[in-house]
DNA sequence: AATTAATTGAAGTATTCATTTGAATAGACT
DNA sequence: AGTCTATTCAAATGAATACTTCAATTAATT
């Protein structure tokens, strides 16, 4: 006879864990329902039972990781502080999330994949959750520049400093992880995008 | 009774052609073979008996373009000028022939599909004809910084440097084409090269 | 005319995957 | 014990996708 040291959590728990796993490390389309199940020990019909479909799961799936990292972001996007020191704290939190491999990392990725391959929910999730980061962060920018650039200028820094960040999940899969010093990557991903920034604006006044 | 101005190119010939810009739009995977038979009115079949199969053809065509490309390159990838020229002129012509439409930008989309989603033929694509690419750049990041920098702050400026080139495709296909004023950009990213470099080695020898 | 090359339409083969079904099981409650 | 309900399961389904092969026809070459 078994004795169970813990209960085993419910199969619609386990499947909802699992999928944010699964989800943030291969993306929506490369993540099959099989994969979920496989991840969590669940039968394959239990996330139609459960979820009615994978789309809704994967939806589910960003609600719960929104909440999760709610506490962490409202001290994130704040707008009352200067601004190196934000943009200093964003990079590294992006960074630092993508790096996690725990549940904390795992909106960032998603975020990451949506805007690299957006899925079929890519509207509804970019209003809900992707926008308002997009516009912060353009704020930053507006700041950091003394607000003397002009809406493309801001569009175009917009774009540099996102890539190397969306393009990081990517990156990482091709290296050992303790092959990347994360506290050096910050210091120079904060220095390049600042110097950057700087950069433009000092060319522009001339 | 129709008379024809010119004679049509022979099949296999249109398979290349077709093949080397519908690749180039869509990258290996969500190309079908289909599509290039379609857009080159060929028998589906004909892929086949010319090219013995899809892998084959697209390695071909990755010979093909690299052969038209090779004036160019010749041009671009020498390293007897000064640093600052040579990153603007490769700032310039990775931009332009992202957004050209023509059969000189092929060869770079390819090549950010590729390093964005490798298909079954990277490895040999990435020894054959991108390795050498990004020595040159590897080196050209060293000079700009005075060979100041340890070998990891390298990688990660060439990261920095590369994410935004080879998210250029994607970011494209969201915009239209005359919403992006081609000179502004080019202006605006090798400003924002130069200024991160130099920031980043600045802070450094503090 | 005979041989070889190129082209074609259709069928073949293989794979992948989300979803459904219907039976089996377990637990709660009467 | 028996009934009811929610859950789990293996298997099947259905639909899509796409590369490749083949046998037959047509064109070109010798």
């Amino acid at each position: 006879m078994d004795t169970y040291v813990y209960a085993r959590q419910n199969t619609k728990t386990r499947i909802l864990i699992a999928a944010s796993r699964v989800f943030s490390e291969k993306g929506y389309e490369n993540t099959t329902v099989q994969d979920i199940c496989t991840a969590c020990d669940a039968n394959i019909a239990a996330v139609n039972y459960h979820y009615k479909s994978k789309e809704n799961l994967y939806q589910t799936v960003w609600t719960h990781l929104y909440r999760i990292n709610e506490e962490v972001n409202k001290e994130l996007f704040r707008d009352d502080l200067n601004p190196e020191l934000q943009l200093r704290q964003f990079v590294s939190n992006r960074i630092k999330s993508t790096m996690d491999e725990g549940e904390l990392g795992y909106l960032s990725k998603l975020i990451s994949y949506e805007l690299n391959s957006p899925s079929s929910s890519y509207e509804y999730l970019f209003e809900t959750y992707i926008e308002e980061r997009c516009n912060w962060i353009l704020n930053l920018i507006n700041r950091l520049s003394g607000k003397t650039l002009p809406e493309s200028s801001l569009a175009h820094i917009f774009f540099f400093i996102n890539s190397p960040i969306i393009r990081l999940n990517d990156h990482l899969a091709n290296k050992a992880t303790n092959d990347i010093d994360e506290d050096e990557m910050i210091e120079n991903m904060y220095n390049y995008i600042l110097g950057g920034i700087k950069h433009i604006c000092s060319t522009r006044t001339k």
